[in-house]
DNA sequence: GAGCACTGC
């Protein structure tokens, strides 16, 4: 038995009697464990056609197939954790369905190895860098993207950012040629597909976290459907952690024939359910008795416990903290001190970093242990994962994002979850031990009144952006594309009919020039516009600024116990005409101060989101100057924020709304909303008009980051939407008709005829408009 | 006179 060497050496992946692995494996001190060909432990595989037993020898080898060295003693110590993973007795099934299907589907539950095993699998079988292409694997979130590459190249014992990288915005961590493995956000991966509509890169795809449906994931899955009839060479594998399978294999296959399903399961602790006996009526009310419950009579353990917003996190916290330290006073021998943390997004991270503090000791040296309680949103349901939990307290509610498309407007209420989150939250409990989980409804509830699957978020949301996507990425018949869940048809008729007022639509529904390039700005459509459209206003530095502002958290801090200094702070850098140019006034001040955080800080602003500012900024500046758009700004002072509401116009039109009696009450143009300028808003005088940026939807209906504009340029920017035509009887149409009769000097009557239609572009600019004029001078 | 659930480009 001797291995023998091909006259070809590295390159005969593919031949039949090559250098064979599994044997060099078995037989180490035999000559087969020297090959002479390259020393390439690859060599002989066939591309697709691995075996388990081949993928494991190599890994179980001496030298690195993909950088040819010496396997690290530290690349073996985690390949022997690695091989305790669930899925990993697995893989000969795995590869069984990999190399006889295109697409399959695999479901994982927590702690089964599938998101850092089942993508270095494909490596050993797909062999990419053979054939210059890359294998990826999506995830919903940026860090998950991050942490997964870069745990997954010290398994490979590679470098990160060599043969394992990762991609998210703003970071490229991968080597052209040399990365084969790449860890991506599905948004990103959506992004490429618009300039490679075959996403020719890849030799396979693999969604992962699947059940969270993000929009992302959503459009990636009906387009990789269609990509796949027409490119056989690509592998999909579609990975969840629910048990809602049935309907990706369905979907993914057929309701005759499903695809194939891989089946893995997780590594985690036992949770006991409980569940109240009668619904709650108050459910702070009710968790906050039952964290305290827990605290008084349970086993040492830490307690984490989902509430809706910050708001009440914080109003929570306080009355837990308040109400443990009775406790402990009460039963000293038995209660120890408690330890309660709130946990949300807009948390500064060295708040965050709280949670994960050891629960405090005893107060004396015999007496009761302490225990913490972590407050937190939903993000501890998926983004964060907390060591140490053996209690969860599940009130059942949520706040999430809901889109209605008649009023077109986007809001956040607080809802029932559905049975899937409340799993995910019940296991957060079983993680290092047996937990239990303390429902705040009861189990006919569970069963009868909640829904199986949080609802995808393509069902939920504006689709404006998600159809110029679409859109360019050559699907034509939007109504009709394969979703898996299809979104309302009035959903997509508001996102067609906005994108065609912003011209990025012609009349026929073809992309426009304009929309091929609003599509490449990672910026909703209305922005991209304004900001596509700036340079002929004089002023894209500053929408350039604007269009960064508006895309990071609210950069105004207002703690509690300073209101008074920050309101203070705020205005003294308010620009008069609205909350737009307070932004970028802002933005400016914050360089001309040098960038520094003691400045911003002073002045009772996040410096963490004028960072993300930058950032932004940064971003969208290259993809102006890619597509030669000028960066200027008027030396005219009197003009400069002028032409900023000129240009705002330009893209925010349909958002703009006339003052309506003597309560300053706004009524949104045309969906004749009643609406209030937020309290928030820094306007000094209620202008007649104003374009307002954000419809929020709280105690009532408020208009956030407004900005006075001229009925004049409404009439000169937008002319079609103003078409006073298309306005129903009242005080905006009156007040319109004024505006027109003092322009042309002739009164307004209804009766007149038209001068004939109009262009569907809703947004007339200075060169649209002379490119009239030249055309009629002709 | 009130609020950023959470992501992503």
């Amino acid at each position: 038995m001797s291995a023998k060497s091909t006259a070809t050496g590295a390159n005969a992946v593919g031949t039949d009697d090559a250098y064979n692995p599994y044997l060099a494996h078995r037989y180490p001190n035999s000559q087969a464990a020297k090959p002479v060909n390259g020393n390439d432990p690859l060599h002989g595989l066939i591309p697709r056609r691995v075996t388990a037993t081949q993928a494991v020898n190599i890994m179980d080898g001496e030298i690195n197939p993909f950088t040819k060295k010496p396997l690290s003693p530290n690349y073996k110590k985690i390949l022997e954790g690695r091989k305790k993973l669930p899925v990993f007795a697995q893989i000969q099934d795995f590869y069984d369905l990999y190399s006889k299907n295109q697409i399959i589907v695999m479901i994982g539950e927590t702690g089964s190895g599938k998101t850092t095993q089942i993508p270095q699998f494909c490596v050993y079988s797909d062999l990419p860098h053979t054939k210059g292409k890359m294998i990826a694997c999506t995830q919903p979130r940026r860090v998950a993207a991050m942490s997964v590459a870069q745990r997954v190249a010290a398994e490979m014992d590679v470098e990160l950012g060599k043969q394992v990288g990762y991609t998210i915005r703003f970071e490229d961590m991968t080597e052209a040629g040399t990365t084969f493995l790449k860890y991506m956000t599905d948004g990103m991966l959506l992004r490429e597909a618009m300039n490679d509509p075959t996403l020719s890169r890849y030799s396979t795809v693999i969604l992962d976290e699947a059940h969270e449906r993000t929009l992302a994931t959503d459009i990636l899955m009906g387009l990789l459907k269609e990509i796949a009839r027409n490119r056989a060479d690509l592998k999909i594998i579609v990975m969840s952690a629910t048990l809602d399978a049935l309907k990706f294999q369905k979907y993914f296959g057929s309701p005759e024939k499903p695809a194939p399903l891989l089946k893995v399961p997780g590594r985690t602790f036992a949770v006991e359910t409980f569940y109240t006996q009668e619904p709650e009526p108050d459910y702070v009310e009710a968790a906050i008795r039952t964290a305290l419950m827990i605290h008084h009579a349970e086993e040492p353990g830490d307690i984490l416990l989902f509430l809706t917003g910050e708001e009440e996190i914080e109003d929570a916290c306080r009355r837990i903290r308040a109400e443990a330290e009775d406790l402990e006073r009460q039963h000293p021998d038995t209660v120890g001190p408690l330890n309660c943390v709130p946990l949300y997004a807009s948390l500064p991270p060295r708040e965050q970093q709280k949670i994960f503090q050891q629960a405090p000791g005893p107060k004396t040296p015999d007496g009761p242990p302490g225990r913490k309680c972590v407050v937190s949103t939903n993000i501890a349901e998926t983004s964060l994962t907390i060591d140490g939990i053996v209690y969860v307290v599940d009130p059942g509610f949520v706040k999430s994002k809901i889109y209605n498309p008649r009023i077109r407007v986007e809001s956040l209420l607080v809802a029932p979850i559905s049975k899937a989150s409340a799993q995910q939250r019940a296991g957060r409990a079983g993680r290092t031990r047996p937990g239990k989980c303390f429902r705040l409804y009861t189990e006919k509830d569970f069963m009868k009144e909640l829904e199986e699957q949080t609802y995808p978020e393509i069902l939920r949301s504006n689709l404006a952006n998600t159809v110029l996507e679409l859109m360019k990425l050559g699907v034509k018949d939007l109504v009709h594309f394969d979703y898996m869940d299809a979104p309302a048809p009035e959903t997509i008729m508001r996102a067609l009919e906005l994108l065609n007022y912003l011209a990025a639509l012609d009349d026929e529904g073809n992309l426009t020039e304009m929309g091929r390039i609003m599509a490449e700005f990672p910026l909703d459509p209305q922005m991209s516009k304004m900001l596509i459209i700036s340079p002929e206003f004089k002023c894209s530095n500053e929408m350039l600024t604007l269009s960064a502002m508006l895309s990071v958290p609210n950069v105004w801090l207002r703690p509690n116990n300073q209101r008074k200094e920050a309101d203070i702070a705020k205005a003294a850098l308010a620009v008069p005409g609205g909350d737009h140019l307070s932004l970028v006034n802002v933005y400016n001040n914050y360089i001309e101060n040098k960038y520094d955080s003691q400045w911003a800080w002073n002045n009772f602003l996040a410096v963490r989101a004028l960072q993300q500012a930058e950032n932004v900024r940064n971003q969208v500046q290259r993809l102006m100057e890619r597509f030669d758009l000028d960066l200027v700004s008027t030396s005219d002072e009197r003009k400069f924020w002028q032409n900023i509401q000129k240009a705002l116009v330009c893209g925010y039109f349909m958002q703009v709304a006339h003052k309506e009696g003597e309560k300053n009450n706004y009524l949104t143009v045309k969906d004749n909303q009643v609406v209030a300028l937020h309290p928030s808003c820094g306007l000094d005088a209620t202008p007649e008009w104003v374009l307002f940026n954000e419809f929020v939807l709280t105690t009532r209906p408020f208009i956030r980051t407004v900005t006075e504009v001229k009925v004049d340029w409404l009439l000169e920017y937008a002319g079609e939407y103003f078409d006073i035509k298309t306005f129903v009887d009242g005080e905006t149409k009156r007040a319109l008709q004024r505006a027109v009769a003092k322009k042309t000097g002739v009164p307004y009557l209804e009766t007149r005829p038209s001068t004939g239609k109009r262009s569907r572009d809703g947004s007339e600019t200075p060169s649209e408009a002379r490119r009239k004029k030249d055309r009629k001078g002709k």
